[in-house]
RNA sequence: GCCCCCGUAGCUCAGUAGGAUAGAGCAUCGGUUUCCUAAACCGAGUGUCGCAGGUUCGAUUCCUGCCGGGGGUGCCA
C-alpha cells in the first residue's frame, strides 16, 4: 500500500525526534514504538479541527515508556523535530503536524493539473480482477427504485476498481429463472392474450403477476399448477419455453433502455437460466465431497455446525433452487475467471444469510477437497450488502403494488431541472441534455448520499430538491468552476506562484484535493462509492468558500482580476477541483455539465 | 426461539482500526447580487451520542446486559 508522501515524511521525522530525545530509552528499546516511522505513521490521527494542523500523533499511550507527562514529551520531541517540508507543535499530549503551504500546494496542484483525470490512478490491481455483480433484475418486472440501488452502487464500485487499476468485470446476473416463471406462465395462461405481449408488455405482465397473486389468495391449486408449469420449463417443453423467452426478450429491452438512461455498463451478462447446465456437475461435485444429505425428500447439505439453516439444492419435486444457481454460479465464475481477487455481489442485506450459506458450502468443499489455501476462492468473495429502499415506511414490494418506477422518477426530476434551467438560465444551449444530466444526477446521487448499510425512505421531496448536499450541487459548482475557465480564456498553467494560494481556505481546498486518491482507495477497500459523495461535498463547499470569501471592505475577493500572477493562480486552483469534481462525478456514474 | 443490522440536533444523515470544545444538509430566523452562474455564500440556536455497567490516561467509537426499531430464518429470489 502506497504511503501518503507528507504523512511518511513526518513519521519519519518524528520517529528520529524520539529517539533524539530520549536516547537511552532508544538504545533499550531499539527501533520498535515511537522509536519506529511506522507505528508514528500508523498511530497518526486527524485533528477534528483543520487549523489544528494535518495531522496529530498522540502521546499519551507511551508515558509509560518514556516515564514523562504527555506535555513534556510533545514539548521535548517537538523541539527536536526537523522536518522538511512543515512543522511539528506540541499542544498538550498531541505532536500537531503542519504541512509547509507552499510546498503543498505546489506539489498538489501541479500533480493535479498534470494528471488530470488520471489524477488518483493507481496500479494497486494491476494484474488483479475483480468481479462485481449488480442490478440483477427480474425478468418480466419493472425497474423499480429497490433495483437502483444495486444498480448504482455496483456500477461506481465498477468505475472505481478500473480507476485503481483492477481488470474490474461488471455482472448482471438477471433473474430468469425459477418457480416464478411457472407463475408468469399459467398467469398469461389464464388471464392473457397475444396483446399482453405488445404495447407496454412490461406493465402487462406486472398486472398479471399481481393479480396471480391476488387470485392465488383464493385458489390454493394455483401455486401446484406454477410448480407444475416451472416443471415444464426445465424439461425444455416446447410452449412453455416459448412464453417464457417472450417474456425475457420484452425484459430485456426494457432493462437496456434502463441502463442507456443511467449510463450504466456491464462487461458480462449471465442470467439464471445460463446456469442451467452448471448446476447438476456442481451437484456431482458437493456429492462426491460427501456434503450432501437427503432430508425430508429434498437434497439439502446441513449446516448445523454454523447457526445456519441448510442449504436446499433440490426441492422435493427435483426442482433447482436459487442457491443451487448461486453455488453453480460461484464454481461458473471461479473457473472463467481462475483466482479472481474478488467477486462482490451488490445485493440487498435480506439475501445475508443466504451468501453465509452458500459461501459455507464452497469453504467446505474446498476443504473437502484440500485444495491449498491459497487457491481457494472462499475468502475472495464478499456479499455486499446494502439497506432497504422504503416507501412510505414499508418495504417496496412488486407484488403488493408498493412501488414507485424508476422511469418516472427520472422524469419527474428531469421535468424540474427543466423549469429550473428555465427560471436561471433561459439562454442555455443545450437546456434539454443538461436537463437530463440534472434529472439522472439527482436519481443517481440519491442512492449514493448515505452509507450503503443503511435503510432509506424514498421520499420525493428528498430527490426533487436541488440545493444542500445534492448531486445538482456539485454539477453547480462544476459548472460554475467551467464557467470561469471560460472567462479567463487562456491556459492554466501548473508555473504559478504558490505562495499566492497560502490563505487557510485555499489551503483546506489543497488538503482535499490531495485527499482525493486516498478516498478512492478507501471506497475500493470498503466497496463504499458514499466516501466519494461526502469527499466530492467537502470539496465543494470548500471552494464555494473561497469563490465568495469577501475581502475587509465587504467586497467579493473575485478569482479573476487585474492582478495577473493572483488571477494565475486562483485559476491553477480552479482548474484543479474542476477536474477532481468531473472526475469524481464520473465514479459515481454522474455527467458533469459544463454550463447549466 | 436463533442470527444479522440499526438507535447521534426538530428532520435526513456524517463521524467510530479509542483521542483534543460531537459535525453537515434540510427546516427556522437574519444577512449577502451595480460583482466571475444566489442551484451559491455568511451569521444565529438546539444534543443525557437509546439506557446501564465494564475495559482505558481517554469511549459516540471496544466488551456485556437491557430497551426500542428493522430484517432474515428448509422446498420464493
Amino acid at each position: 500500500m502506497t504511503k501518503d508522501k507528507y504523512k511518511n515524511e513526518f513519521a519519519t521525522a518524528t520517529a528520529q525526534a524520539f529517539r533524539e530525545a530520549y536516547p537511552d530509552i532508544f538504545a533499550e528499546v531499539g527501533e520498535a514504538e515511537v522509536f519506529a516511522g511506522d507505528v508514528i505513521y500508523e498511530g497518526l490521527a486527524k485533528p477534528k479541527d483543520p487549523s489544528m494542523g494535518r495531522f496529530a500523533f498522540p502521546v499519551f499511550r507511551y508515558v509509560r515508556l518514556l516515564k514523562e507527562k504527555p506535555p513534556e514529551i510533545a514539548a521535548k520531541v517537538a523541539a527536536a523535530t526537523a522536518w522538511a517540508n512543515g512543522t511539528s507543535e506540541a499542544v498538550a499530549g498531541f505532536l500537531n503536524a503542519r504541512i509547509d503551504p507552499v510546498k503543498q500546494s505546489e506539489g498538489v496542484v501541479s500533480e493535479v493539473l498534470t494528471k488530470g483525470s488520471h489524477y488518483g490512478d493507481s496500479d494497486e490491481g494491476r494484474g488483479l480482477t475483480n468481479l462485481v455483480e449488480y442490478s440483477s433484475p427480474n425478468i418480466a418486472k419493472p425497474f423499480g427504485m429497490g433495483h437502483l440501488r444495486s444498480t448504482i452502487i455496483g456500477n461506481s464500485l465498477r468505475k472505481i476498481y478500473r480507476k485503481l487499476g483492477y481488470d474490474a468485470v461488471g455482472i448482471n446476473y438477471p433473474g430468469d429463472w425459477g418457480t416464478q416463471f411457472g407463475k408468469m406462465i399459467v398467469a398469461y395462461r389464464k388471464w392473457g392474450d397475444n396483446t399482453t405481449l405488445t404495447g407496454n408488455a412490461v406493465k402487462n405482465l406486472l398486472t398479471l403477476y399481481v393479480r396471480y397473486h391476488v387470485e392465488a389468495e383464493k385458489d390454493t391449486t394455483l401455486d401446484d399448477q406454477s410448480r407444475e408449469a416451472f416443471q415444464q420449463l426445465e424439461a425444455g417443453e416446447a410452449e412453455a419455453v416459448k412464453l417464457w423467452e417472450a417474456f425475457k426478450d420484452i425484459s430485456n429491452a426494457e432493462m437496456q433502455r434502463v441502463y442507456d438512461l443511467l449510463g450504466v455498463k456491464f462487461d458480462w451478462v449471465c442470467s439464471e437460466s445460463d446456469l442451467n447446465d452448471k448446476m447438476e456437475p456442481a451437484i456431482e461435485r458437493m456429492k462426491r465431497a460427501g456434503l450432501t444429505s437427503i432430508s425430508q425428500g429434498a437434497l439439502v447439505v446441513h449446516l448445523e455446525d454454523e447457526q445456519l439453516p441448510p442449504v436446499l439444492l433440490k426441492k422435493g419435486d427435483g426442482a433447482t433452487l436459487y442457491a443451487t444457481r448461486d453455488l453453480a454460479g460461484l464454481i461458473y465464475r471461479w473457473g472463467k475467471y481462475p483466482e479472481f481477487n474478488k467477486s462482490l455481489y451488490v445485493v440487498n442485506t435480506a439475501q445475508s444469510d443466504h451468501f453465509k450459506q452458500c459461501l459455507e458450502v464452497i469453504a467446505m468443499l474446498e476443504e473437502a477437497e484440500r485444495i491449498p489455501a491459497d487457491k481457494r476462492m472462499t475468502s475472495r468473495v464478499k456479499h455486499v450488502d446494502f439497506g432497504w429502499v422504503r416507501f412510505a415506511g414499508k418495504t417496496m414490494s412488486t407484488r403488493g403494488g408498493n412501488t414507485v418506477l424508476l422511469e418516472d422518477v427520472i422524469s419527474e426530476a428531469t421535468d424540474l431541472a427543466r423549469t429550473k434551467i428555465a427560471e436561471k438560465n433561459p439562454d442555455l444551449a443545450d437546456a434539454e441534455a443538461t436537463s437530463h444530466m440534472i434529472g439522472i444526477g439527482a436519481v443517481i446521487f440519491s442512492q449514493l448520499s448515505v452509507r450503503r448499510t443503511r435503510d432509506v425512505d424514498f421520499r420525493w421531496e428528498e430527490i426533487l430538491t436541488f440545493e444542500g448536499e445534492t448531486g445538482p450541487y456539485l454539477q453547480y459548482t462544476h459548472a460554475r468552476l467551467c464557467s470561469l475557465q471560460r472567462r479567463y480564456g487562456q491556459d492554466v498553467s501548473p508555473d504559478v506562484d504558490f505562495k499566492l494560494l497560502s490563505g487557510d481556505e485555499e489551503q483546506r481546498v489543497i488538503e482535499l484535493l490531495a485527499d482525493f486518491p486516498r478516498v478512492i482507495a478507501d471506497s475500493g477497500e470498503q466497496y463504499e462509492p458514499y466516501f466519494i459523495t461526502a469527499h466530492l461535498l467537502r470539496l465543494a463547499g470548500a471552494f464555494n468558500k473561497v469563490y465568495q470569501r469577501k475581502d475587509a471592505d465587504g467586497n467579493i475577493d473575485k478569482i479573476i482580476s487585474d492582478n495577473a500572477p493572483l488571477t494565475a493562480a486562483r485559476m491553477a486552483l480552479v482548474k484543479s477541483v474542476q477536474m477532481i469534481i468531473n472526475e469524481g462525478l464520473h465514479l459515481l456514474g454522474l455527467k458533469a455539465p459544463k454550463e447549466m
